[in-house]
DNA sequence: AAGCGGTTCAACCGCCCAGGC
DNA sequence: CGCCTGGGCGGTTGAACCGCT
C-alpha cells in the first residue's frame, strides 16, 4: 500500500501559480505566519495542496529571495560547496542568503555544470575530465571525499585553504573563468562570530591579511563554519539586510536592504490593495518589515 | 512572420526522516 | 516499538521563452 497523498488530490489545482493564488498566499502567511503547510489551503481559500503553497512560498514568494542569476562569487561558492557536499543543495543554500535550494539546483543544472564541462571539469567529481591533465600531486576534492573531511571539521590534516588552493590551481581556467572571491569579497564573507571558542581571533587575523588569500583561498574558520552541519546560519555575502547600510554585493553594485524587499516598498508605492493586502495598514507592513529583518539578522 | 529546436526555471513527484502518539 | 503525519529533500517535468533559420 502506498503512502498516503499530501493532500486530496481531487479539485487540486496544479500547474503555474495566478497572481491571485499569489496574494492569496502571502495575504494569509503575512497575516498568521507559516503554520501547518495542510492547513494553509483550505485556510487561504486556495485550491492548492499544501506541500505546493510551502514550495511557492519558499521558493517564490519568501520576501527575503534574492532575484536574478546568482553573482560571480556566489556562484564561486555553489562550485565550491558542490565540491564537498556534492547535490545537498539545501545545505549549499543555506550557506548563500536569499537563495533557494531550487534555485541553486536550476542554476548548476543550466549554467555552471554547462562551465565546468567546457573548461574541461567534471561537474560531478570535479576532477578534470581529462585525466592527464591531473598533476599526480594535485588533490582535488570530491564530494566523497568531502563528507569524509566534514566529519573531520578540526583535524584535518590539510587545510581546507589548501584544499581549494589545489582545487583552484589544477584548473586555472577555473580562476580565470570565475573570478574568484577577491581578498575583500572573502574578507567581507567573514562569517558572523563563530560559536566556537578561538575561532573570533582566527577571524581577526584574517579579515585585515590579503596576503592570505589569493584567488579563492578561505581559512579554516570559514570552511569549518560552512561545513558545520548543525549550523545552518547563512554565510553572509557581501549582501546584507541591514537597512542602515547599504552595501556592496560581490560585483561592487550596491546592494541595499530595499533591494530584497522592494516588492513590500511596491506595497508602499503603489498601495497595498493592489497586491490584494488590504488587511494591512502601513504600519503592519513595516512590523513585517521589522520581523523579516530581524530574521535574517539571527 | 512562422516554424523549429534549445534553454530556462517554476512546479511537481516521490522518497526520506523526525517527531508525536 | 510501530504507525502516522508533516515537512524537507533531490530529481524530473513541461510550459514559457529565446534565438536561429
Amino acid at each position: 500500500m502506498g503512502r498516503q497523498p499530501c493532500c486530496d488530490k481531487l479539485g487540486v489545482k496544479k500547474g503555474p501559480w495566478t497572481a491571485e493564488e499569489d496574494k492569496k498566499l502571502i495575504n494569509f502567511i503575512l497575516t498568521n505566519g507559516q503554520c501547518c503547510w495542510r492547513a494553509v489551503p483550505k485556510l487561504a481559500g486556495l485550491r492548492r495542496c499544501g506541500k505546493s503553497c510551502r514550495l511557492r512560498w519558499t521558493n517564490y514568494l519568501r520576501p527575503d529571495l534574492k532575484r536574478g542569476l546568482l553573482s560571480d562569487a556566489e556562484e564561486q561558492l555553489v562550485i565550491d560547496l558542490h565540491a564537498r557536499l556534492g547535490n545537498r543543495w539545501s545545505k549549499i543554500a543555506a550557506r548563500l542568503p536569499g537563495r533557494t535550494d531550487n534555485e541553486i539546483k536550476n542554476h548548476w543544472n543550466t549554467h555552471i555544470k554547462k562551465k565546468l564541462i567546457k573548461m574541461g571539469i567534471d561537474p560531478i567529481t570535479h576532477e578534470p575530465l581529462n585525466k592527464s591533465d591531473q598533476s599526480p600531486n594535485t588533490q582535488i576534492i570530491t564530494p566523497n571525499q568531502s563528507s569524509s573531511s566534514s566529519n573531520n571539521n578540526n583535524n584535518s590534516d590539510i587545510s581546507t585553504a589548501e584544499s581549494l588552493n589545489q582545487t583552484q590551481s589544477s584548473s586555472p581556467e577555473t580562476a580565470n573563468s570565475f573570478p574568484a572571491m577577491s581578498s575583500e569579497n572573502v574578507t567581507n564573507n567573514s562569517p558572523p562570530p563563530p560559536t566556537t571558542e578561538n575561532s573570533s581571533s582566527v577571524n581577526d587575523n584574517q579579515s585585515n591579511d590579503p596576503s592570505l588569500i589569493e584567488g579563492i583561498n578561505i581559512d579554516n574558520a570559514l570552511m569549518s563554519y560552512l561545513w558545520d552541519d548543525t549550523d545552518v546560519t547563512p554565510l553572509e555575502l557581501p549582501y546584507t539586510y541591514n537597512c542602515d547600510q547599504p552595501c556592496l554585493s560581490s560585483n561592487n553594485v550596491a546592494n541595499t536592504w530595499e533591494d530584497n524587499y522592494s516588492w513590500l516598498f511596491d506595497c508602499e508605492d503603489f498601495g497595498i490593495q493592489d497586491f490584494g493586502l488590504d488587511c494591512f495598514n502601513d504600519i503592519e507592513i513595516m512590523n513585517t518589515l521589522d520581523v523579516l529583518e530581524m530574521g535574517n539578522k539571527e
